[in-house]
Parts: structure tokens; C-alpha cells; sequence
RNA sequence: GGCCCGUUGGUCAAGUGGUUAAGACACCGCCCUUUCACGGCGGUAACAUGGGUUCGAGUCCCGUACGGGUCACCA
């Protein structure tokens, strides 16, 4: 064991006088919803009082780590703009910033507590049913009596052991959360964990205690399945001795009632939601709402705004389940609210995906679909008709409100027909002049002109654009085809 | 099962003893409109339940029900 001077060393790397915060994610896989969550919400903390936002690491656990998800981590974090600060990338004060890299201080700080008693080894066979480990923590784990000399000797002789907490069996322990309030529990409930694995890596209780206090967090966001343990956290920091943090606990996003949101059931992480058509600002704004709210009743907010006005106060104690119906209303008004030529840029590789002919201008399609696209996935489906006029039905030019009917349709068609072909210049004021024109000498509405051009030149009932911009983008010479092709199907 | 937490419309939620119980999504209706959409206006719809405390309770206390979490050498 390290001696005092190394541990005051230690307490004077400590960074003070600032918020920080820290996202704690364990390599597992991809980035779920409740986790971006939480991420969010920490960075939130930081960031709305200038503090520092850490990205720590925890693979203490050899067995669940899965190749390449670190990355897939900072990939997420750099998508979503929560920058950090400190972490393994970037270095910092406290490095290193991976719990596996940092495995030496564990061991010296789990025998400071042995030290001062708060802590002892334990021989015992490793347990494989969760029953029988359970009965442990209790109190009546043999190896929590043995003598120090005893425990010395059998360490030093190479016999395996883990090191345990050593909970009071009597009296009470109360702990602060920021939205929970003070939540007290009687000590004999809780078990003697273990902090120090017999591979010699810590626990997570364990670890994240000693980190969070080394690298100075001032606020522990986590999910509230952590609450119950939460306990047991402050009795370590009082053997330590040293200043508890603010814990913040989240409850869960739910799938439903009754399930977190989890990638078992289906549900989709967040690389999910891009892939299915979402915008990352519009999922990040939506994801802020599901479990705080905001002060006024304003909803769209940047993530520069939500720094501004993020408030641990807001956050809500109930699990919140996640709307997929929402987010879409979201993700449209965050579509509406691009610069034409932005959302040009995201929707033309979906409208290429259909659209093939380059004849057909991608952004002029785009400028069509911008106020009327939920997720940008249904885009190519929409666009589908200008590369190959679709088999439709005769009864499409069947429509009550513009009075339209096969017949009219037909007397229509024909009549606009050779106004196109005259026309010398195909842009969209000629074509509604052709159109308006006609409808006026006829004596009928506009709409009985246009309703069947529309559907001619589609094909389809629902169109981005009116007939004028659909037309425009088709061109003459396809437009005219399509409308011969309209009236053959008409008889 | 023990312990802990939670419970306002279908969903997200405001609300911190006195309100006609906000707002948003969804839904319905109307208007606008060359279709759909967008937009505008309006509407349906909630304090889990039983006891207290109080002049007065969604707000405070107790019980009940329901839901969730936790009880690993996982995080």
C-alpha cells in the first residue's frame, strides 16, 4: 500500500472550483435512447454553468466488452455535438480516463478502507447462484470477522479473495438526490458488496466512487437503477472521507408501460432513429423533453439554447415513455426550419435513391418535399413517379371537391394538351397561365384543369408540389407523354 | 418476498393549499388552399383509490391498488 504522502499527492490533482460533470457509458454496443439521455442531461449540467463535461470509460467488466464500441461512442458524441472535455482522446488533469488504464489506484484505495476498517477480504468461494451470493452481504460472511493478521497471512500466500464493503448492521443511512430529494434506508438492508473483483479490477460501485472523487465530479447523473445504491456509495464516501456529489437520477425511457426501451424488444438506439430517416437535432431536442421540462412553453430548442436553459429542477421523477409520434412532429418542424439549400443536401441521396434519371434536379424536388416531409426515409417512395410513371388506377382522376370525373378529366386533357405543346417557355407561370386560362374559357374552376393534369402527370393521389412544379420538373416533352398516356387510359 | 421509488387526458407534461387544472403530440371539426401537406381557429379528453389534516387539497399525512427499480466477483 501506497503511503499518506501519495494519497494527499492524489488529492491535489484534484480539479476544484468548477462543475463537472462526467458520461460513463461501458463499452457495450451501441448508443440507446436512455443512455443519449443521460449523456445529454450531464452535458446539460456542465455546460449551462461553464463547468467541465468528462467522458470516462468504464470496462471493468472483461466479459461484456464488444469490439469497436468505443467508437461507436465517440462517433455518437461527436454527432450530437456534446463535446467533452476531458477523456481518453483528449487527455486531461486527471488521465487516465479508461478504468482498466487506471486498475492500480483501485487496489490502493480498497486497502486504505480495509485500513481504516470500512473494508475486508473475503476468501469465500465464488458463488455461481444469485441466491446463495446474496446471503452474503448480510452480515453473516464468515471472512468479515477474521482477524487482520489472519487475512494478511492468507493474502500473502496467495490465496484468491475479493474486498468487501463493511456496511453498520445497525442504523440508518440517508442520501440527497437533486429531483429525488432525502431518501433514508436502514443499514441492515444493505450487502456487504464487493468492491474488488478477484481478477483484481473493481467493481462498478466501486470504481465509479473512487474515479468520480479523483477527477473532482460535483454531479453523478445516472440512471435511477442506481438509486438503491446509492446508499452504499455515501457510507464510501464518509470512510474516504470525503465531500458526496449531487447525484442526479434519471428514471428510464419506456417502450411502454412496462418495458424500458431496450434493443432486445426492437427498439431503436439512436443509430437507429438516423437510420430511419431522423435528423440528430430534432432527436436530441426530443429526447431533452422525454423527462424534463422546460420553464415557458417553448418546445424547439437548439442545443445551444437548451445550455442555456437546462435546470436540474425540470427533471422529472416518473419513467417517461417514448413517442415515436412525437418525434416525428419534431423531426418535420426541424425539416421546415432548414435553409432550403441544407435540406437539400440531407434529402438528395434519398430522393436519388428513386429519382435516377439526372435530368430531374434534385434540389428543385427537394424544394417540394421540404414542407411536407416528416422523415426524410419516406422521401424516395414520394418521388418514386418522376423516373417511371406508376400503373394507376383511371379512378385517381375521380374527384369530389374539384368536381372532377372521368369525363371532365378526359375533355380536360385534351383540351390542355396542345396549350402545352404551343407553350414557349416551360416554366411554372406559363404553364398556370396556360392552365388558369383555360379553365376561365371553359367557365370552370382552376381545379378541374389541374386535378387531372396532376394525377396524369403522377400517377399518384398524394404529390409534393401542386400540378404547376410537377409538371416544371418532368419536363415538357414527358409531361405532354404522361398526359397522352392519361387519356388513353381514359378511352 | 424485503427494501426503495413512482402514479395529472392515449402520450410528453405544467402545477409546489384557493386556477375555468396550462401547453405540446395524436385524434376530430371548421377555415385557407389547384390535391395532399403546411398554416389558422375550435373541440373531445386527466389529478389511480380510500381515509385523514384544513375554511379550502392535484398539491400535506397515512393506508390500499397498480407500475417500476434493486437485492451479482454486471454495469
Amino acid at each position: 500500500m501506497k503511503d499518506a504522502a501519495w494519497f494527499e499527492e492524489m488529492e491535489r490533482r484534484i480539479p476544484t472550483g468548477e462543475v463537472r460533470t462526467r458520461f460513463a457509458p461501458s463499452p457495450t454496443g451501441y448508443m440507446h435512447v436512455g443512455n443519449l439521455r443521460t449523456a445529454l442531461y450531464t452535458y446539460l449540467i456542465a455546460r449551462h454553468d461553464q463547468g467541465k463535461f468528462i467522458l470516462r470509460i468504464e470496462d471493468t467488466d472483461q466479459g461484456r466488452l464488444v469490439e469497436g464500441a468505443v467508437d461507436v461512442i465517440y462517433k455518437t458524441m461527436a454527432e450530437c455535438h456534446l463535446e467533452h472535455d476531458e477523456g481518453p482522446d483528449v487527455g486531461g488533469p486527471v488521465a487516465p480516463y479508461v478504468q482498466t488504464e487506471r486498475r492500480p489506484l483501485y487496489k490502493e484505495y480498497a486497502e486504505l478502507l480495509m485500513e481504516r476498517g470500512h473494508a475486508y477480504r473475503c476468501f469465500c468461494e465464488k458463488t455461481e447462484s444469485q441466491e446463495d451470493s446474496g446471503d452474503f452481504g448480510r452480515g453473516d460472511d464468515p471472512c468479515r470477522a477474521m482477524a487482520r493478521a489472519e487475512s494478511d497471512r492468507r493474502a500473502a500466500a496467495g490465496e484468491p479473495y475479493v474486498i468487501r464493503q463493511r456496511i453498520p448492521h445497525e442504523g440508518t443511512t440517508t442520501f440527497h438526490d437533486e429531483s429525488y430529494g432525502d431518501i433514508t434506508v436502514e443499514n441492515s438492508t444493505l450487502d456487504d458488496q464487493v468492491l474488488l473483483k478477484r481478477d483484481g479490477l473493481p467493481t462498478y460501485n466501486f470504481a465509479n466512487v473512487v474515479d468520480d472523487h479523483l477527477m473532482g465530479i460535483t454531479h453523478v447523473v445516472r440512471g435511477s437503477e442506481y438509486l438503491s445504491s446509492a446508499p452504499k456509495y455515501n457510507l464510501l464516501y464518509e470512510g474516504f472521507g470525503w465531500p458526496i456529489p449531487k447525484y442526479v437520477h434519471c428514471s428510464p425511457v419506456m417502450r411502454d408501460q412496462h418495458n424500458k426501451m431496450s434493443k432486445r424488444h426492437g427498439d431503436p438506439s439512436y443509430e437507429d432513429l438516423i437510420a430511419q430517416g431522423f435528423l440528430t437535432d430534432a432527436v436530441i431536442n426530443y429526447v431533452t423533453l422525454l423527462g424534463w421540462s422546460p420553464r415557458g412553453e417553448q418546445e424547439i430548442f437548439s442545443l445551444d439554447e437548451l445550455k442555456q436553459v437546462f435546470d436540474i429542477a425540470g427533471i422529472s421523477k416518473s419513467p417517461a415513455i417514448f413517442d415515436i409520434e412525437k418525434l416525428r412532429y419534431f423531426n418535420s418542424a426541424y425539416i421546415r426550419a432548414m435553409s432550403p439549400e441544407d435540406f437539400a443536401k440531407v434529402a438528395e441521396p434519398y430522393i436519388r435513391q428513386t429519382v435516377t434519371d439526372p435530368a430531374y434536379d434534385a434540389a428543385a424536388i427537394a424544394a417540394l418535399l421540404q414542407q411536407r416531409t416528416e422523415v426524410l426515409t419516406e422521401i424516395p417512395e414520394k418521388v418514386d413517379f418522376f423516373d417511371a410513371l406508376p400503373d394507376y388506377d383511371v379512378e385517381l382522376f375521380v374527384h369530389k371537391k374539384s368536381k372532377s370525373d372521368k369525363a371532365s378529366s378526359k375533355a380536360m386533357l385534351e383540351a390542355i394538351l396542345p396549350v402545352f405543346e404551343a407553350l414557349p417557355a416551360w416554366e411554372d407561370e406559363a404553364i398556370m397561365n396556360a392552365m388558369v386560362t383555360l379553365a376561365e374559357s371553359l367557365g370552370v374552376k382552376n381545379a378541374k384543369v389541374m386535378w387531372p393534369v396532376r394525377i396524369a402527370a403522377a400517377g399518384k393521389a398524394v404529390t409534393p408540389g401542386g400540378a404547376v412544379e410537377i409538371c416544371r420538373i418532368l419536363g415538357k416533352d414527358e409531361t405532354l407523354r404522361r398526359l397522352r398516356v392519361g387519356l388513353e387510359k381514359l378511352g
